[in-house]
DNA sequence: AGCCTTCCTGACCATACGGTCAAGAAATTT
DNA sequence: AAATTTCTTGACCGTATGGTCAGGAAGGCT
């Protein structure tokens, strides 16, 4: 049996992801408080000593868990980019923020755990990177009332309610699961709520009829 | 000095009710796992082991926590009760929804919590109460379409999108607060934000123009 | 080869947690 | 006022947790 020599430091990038996925799957399942370096080492399938060796403190590991789910979420806010209008830039960011609730479910929940708790440990994102983002789009939705294309919502509250409604399908999706006889939404299931739901908020602010 | 003696019964139901209500208090900011009995015995101001003795598990504690939040959101759907068509059915249920998002945050998120972690305690409060709850909303959407009172909106993630943006409000509270410049919304933040819940679904469900 | 840096890990430690208990205080009942 | 039930509480216990550490293995560099 011939196994291929791993360089130094694709072996730390390596073990690290490898730890980072399984913190935000336990995180995800069982908040900050309920999970275990113990359990995170296991399902990393690792001794517990290697992964502080790696990460030195709970909250060094849990910061960069959720630090990660903000990029991924900032990188989804690019649909808003380069969009000539509201049904083209709303309609394409719920569109995105629904396949990170599918793909990415874990992310969320670990995300809206943080946030629910005070956000005792990335506060500072919230000061920062949070506030530039919704500023910026609130600029443009803004633009996008004073030129008539959409009704004088308030944005900050349209972005919440985008936010909430895509989320709802990660963070309740356990809930979801169960008012839908207890499985899994198939992929008909997925395309509907997307529809539902950008119907819905596209129709209310006034975009489409 | 004198003090008015105290019924067993009274001093029953006061301090369960004392206690609930701290527990309240420190699952919503810790978390289950994340929440110590010494912590809520502090909160309520008894000795843990007093604590202990109205609720014998931790577990218990919360199980009750959870069904009283349960209870108040059951008597707010009664607003869908009695309602002439989806206009005042839906509206008064979104107002309520709101109301309690602002009243009552910490139940809100004691919820989130449980539900986001798999809702390991109360998975039967879903599958029966929650189930029976939706269904008989469903029928009442269902015949609103039927009598061309809104749209063909699948009602089903119509009520996913009332629950997640009105508890948003609660369970994201926090973040809220810090894109409001880190203050507490007022009256009027209120007033403005339930406007815009309301009017976009309304709008979007083909309910008002 | 020899040396050095990085990685790995079992054993260990102090702490904090949920829960118990026994002994007594306070009401309530008889 | 005696008996009985309910309530209160400090002290205690077993366990599990986050984190440490020393010693060794593995890979890289000269």
């Amino acid at each position: 049996m011939h196994v291929t020599p791993m360089r130094k430091q694709n072996k730390r990038r390596e073990n690290e992801l490898l730890i980072l996925q399984a913190a935000e799957k336990v995180f995800s399942e069982a908040g900050f408080g309920g999970a275990t370096m113990q359990l995170i080492a296991d399902v990393a399938g690792l001794p517990k000593a290697n992964v502080h060796y790696y990460f030195s403190t709970k909250e060094a590991l849990y910061r960069q868990v959720v630090s990660n789910i903000f990029d991924v979420w900032l990188k989804a806010a690019e649909s808003f980019e380069d969009a000539s209008g509201p049904a083209e830039g709303i309609g394409a960011y719920i569109e995105a923020k629904m396949e990170i609730s599918r793909t990415h479910p874990a992310g969320s929940k670990v995300w809206a755990s943080e946030v629910m708790h005070g956000a005792p440990i990335i506060q500072d994102y919230l000061e920062t990177a949070l506030v530039e983002w919704t500023n910026g789009r609130m600029t443009v939705i803004n633009q996008w009332i004073a030129d008539g294309l959409m009704d004088p919502i308030s944005p900050r509250h349209l972005l919440y309610l985008i936010w909430s409604s895509t989320q709802h399908y990660a963070d309740f999706g356990h809930q979801i699961e169960t008012l839908n006889d207890g499985t899994s939404l198939t992929d008909d299931d997925w395309h509907v709520a997307k529809t539902a739901v950008k119907q819905i908020i596209l129709k209310g602010i006034g975009v489409i009829s």
